[in-house]
DNA sequence: GAAATAGTGTCTGTTAGACAATATTTC
DNA sequence: GAAATATTGTCTAACAGACACTATTTC
């Protein structure tokens, strides 16, 4: 039996100050993301959990398994979740992480670059094709906040109007009797459906 | 640091008597899935290829990791690939396994048959989706071929001028000069184009 | 009433999917 | 020429994507 290091890393996503963020922590010099050894009797999830438990007061989130490092021989290996957390988790005091903008960052390690590029690959691709944006906003939200979430994970601007037609189409997301006011024209609020069919039906290559 | 045994196991698929087939080892009573522990000094990869070299003559396969198992705190961990094998490869003698017919199972245990119906859908899936039914072919063949494996591995009849139209129209295939003669009107060869973008641009959600 | 945000409908080009007849070979 | 297999084109309904104006609220 071999005794290599088994590590549980997780990328926590969310969305804040109009960015989408990730969670660095910094131990040492370098930036890294956060993550544990795999402890006895505990379940990969569950290590996954408790690294997230250990940073954030929320503990219910979005959670999937990403990929399982392991090419490097001379490395440890890593297995890999990435999680949404809405905007109101906090950070626990103490604690050497900080929310962190996507973006290039210089003092994160090439290993760890690389994951978090498939990470927001992985991201991407799933709020395309299925429901999962709803992770990252309250239970209830308007149309104008869903959209602009799709556009900050996206990087790209969707019109307004298809947006609105297509995900009440969806059969994703249910009116609530709520308004949301503010500078405007107050906003209907919506909720997701638990009950929707997750994925969306994608076009195949073949008939 | 945790003393876990870490499997790496692999769900080799191929095509052959017109079925889709999985390679089954049965070491004991029960049939299990290829696999070994993973060795001082080696990649997951590297010992997922070294259980394919130990059953079949073929080393040059298409490898995908699908999943690792760590949900049971008692059980090992399992890293676990899929590979697609084509119909030439042949197994190694001495060893006890076996093609089957990817079909319920009985003797197969629930945890390998669990981790079966996952791979079947992530091959369905990246069949529709992207361009890798080649895998399972020679390096020439006929559409009719082709179109006969996606009926294999989709479970389900495709229409014969949808298929090749698109087929045609998505760059993945090149004619060759070579016709293949046998009962009816001999039929043109095409051979895959590794140059093509592999990857179908499906339907998002989102505009 | 000015500013801000929410909300709504139509048109066009493309694609999915259904559908049947002809062409070329072997025996 | 019968049997087997390969090859080819059209039509329609649905959908993606582009596009601009009206409605409701606050200050």
């Amino acid at each position: 039996m071999v005794d290599r290091p088994l590590l549980v890393n997780v990328v926590l996503f969310r969305l804040a100050d109009d960015t989408l963020q990730v969670l660095l922590e910094s131990p040492g010099p370098r930036l890294e993301l956060p993550g544990s050894e795999l402890a006895e009797g505990e379940s990969l999830e569950q290590a996954a959990e408790r690294a997230i438990a250990a940073l954030l007061d929320r503990r219910k989130t979005y959670l999937e398994q990403l990929f399982t490092y392991g090419a490097d021989a001379g490395a440890p290996l890593r297995v890999v979740y990435f999680a949404l957390i809405p905007a109101e988790a906090h950070l626990l005091p103490g604690r050497p992480a900080r929310w962190a903008a996507v973006a290039p960052e210089p003092l994160l390690g090439a290993e760890y670059a690389e994951i978090l590029a498939y990470a927001l690959r992985r991201l991407r691709y799933k709020l395309e094709y299925t429901a999962v944006g709803f992770q990252l906003l309250p239970a209830e939200f308007t149309l104008s906040d869903l959209q602009h979430t799709y556009e900050l994970v996206l990087g790209e601007r969707l019109d307004k109007r298809n947006f609105r037609r297509r995900m009440l189409d969806s059969g994703f997301i249910e009116e609530t009797a709520h308004l949301q006011t503010g500078q405007g024209r107050p906003a209907r609020l919506y909720r997701y459906r638990p009950d929707a069919v997750a994925e969306v039906k994608a076009r195949r290559l073949f008939p």
